[in-house]
DNA sequence: TGATTTTTGGACGCGTCAGTCCATTTGAAC
DNA sequence: GTTCAAATGGACTGACGCGTCCAAAAATCA
């Protein structure tokens, strides 16, 4: 028997999500396939051996990406103090909204909204759903153990993730640049769970 | 002299911006010219003849909007309770964000950001920044007279128009409803402004 | 009615892109 | 070295869309 099937599939399929990443998020959706093949350093039917169809890499792309931008998102550990928390909690989310190359990926969903809504409903799902409700739930619990009066943890956790994001979101999505420094990221997530807490606090 | 030169110019460029303002929003930036003229019961030429091109008519569209959109974003007269004057700001935010036809412009906005950066530049000002100066010289303007506390007006005038958007961005970039109930749209302006006083009241 | 301009609609050129086909080359396993 | 799947690359089809051109029709005013 030669060559073992799949074993050059995994390398190769890799270099070429990587590279759709990476084309899809200058040029936007209407990218060429030519010009991933090109970018992957890989031949244009060697994509259609390993997708099938453009559709299929663009699910492929988002489903990979959308676990990695959504890995980090995990409520810590049981705090003592609630705004330690939610500090950490934000600034996980204006990491990940600054993050310019998670928002490529955005904006392509936003694109192909129209032509493949099961595709923006997956991506709503797995990212922004997801986050509120793990929000919701933390907030909810803190309530319970009354550290926290949130009434409505659902509305609240949209607050507070609409706090973090703001129009970090937007200048992402248009395209512009978004400030990514360390510094201010961490002094925003203060003030967003200083202010949150006290909008909030029993 | 036969026919003035510019008389049916306004009512037919009404007409084709309203047909692409449809089929834009519906399709995309990838909806054809023929479309459009088919919605606006013209013929294809007749755009060209108005417009000359594709992008100075997603221009003109973009343009119009615009107005349209950030029109009644006024701060309302000096209020007695800043927390009313809060809750008609958010009202009117929440408003435009649930806005589908305001949206369907967002997303081409967003869609055209790499082939027309000025005119993402253009929108985002005109619209997002626009908003936050507003908001945010309002604030600063209740600090001055003692009935609230804000230490960064333009960063807390970030944290209420995210809070007025939050999740409903998304769902309107995705081209998923939006839930656009008025009693709805009310309770959360009012509950809005509630928390929001609530995080910088003196 | 006549002069003049817009509008129409259909055909056309031109470029781009998705997806297919195929002869040839590469390279891992035997 | 033989074998056979995977990869290459280049040519090709078919569709589609922008923008142009033009001759005929409609609309406007004198």
């Amino acid at each position: 028997m030669p060559r073992v099937v799949g074993q050059i599939d995994q390398a190769k399929s890799e270099a070429i999500l990587d590279a759709a990443s990476d084309v899809l998020g200058e040029r936007g959706l209407g990218a060429s396939i030519e010009a991933i093949a090109r970018r992957a350093a890989v031949s244009k039917q060697t994509i259609y051996n390993h997708f099938g169809c453009k559709t299929a890499l663009i699910e492929a792309l988002v489903a990979r990406r959308v676990s990695h931008i959504t890995a980090p998102l995990r409520v810590p550990g049981a705090a003592e103090q609630p705004v330690e928390t939610l500090t950490a909690l934000a600034q996980t989310l204006i990491e990940i909204v600054s993050n310019v190359r998670a928002y490529s990926l955005i904006r392509v969903t936003v694109q192909g909204a129209g032509a493949m809504p099961e595709l923006a409903k997956a991506v709503f799902e797995a990212g922004p759903a997801t986050t509120r409700a793990l929000i919701a739930d933390y907030l909810a619990a803190e309530t319970q153990a009354g550290r926290m009066a949130v009434d409505d943890p659902m509305e609240a956790a949209e607050f507070f993730a609409g706090m973090c994001s703001g129009h970090r979101q937007f200048r992402a999505l248009m395209g512009m640049e978004v400030n990514a420094d360390p510094d201010q990221i961490a002094h925003l997530a203060q003030t967003v769970a200083k202010r949150f807490f006290r909008a909030y606090a029993p």
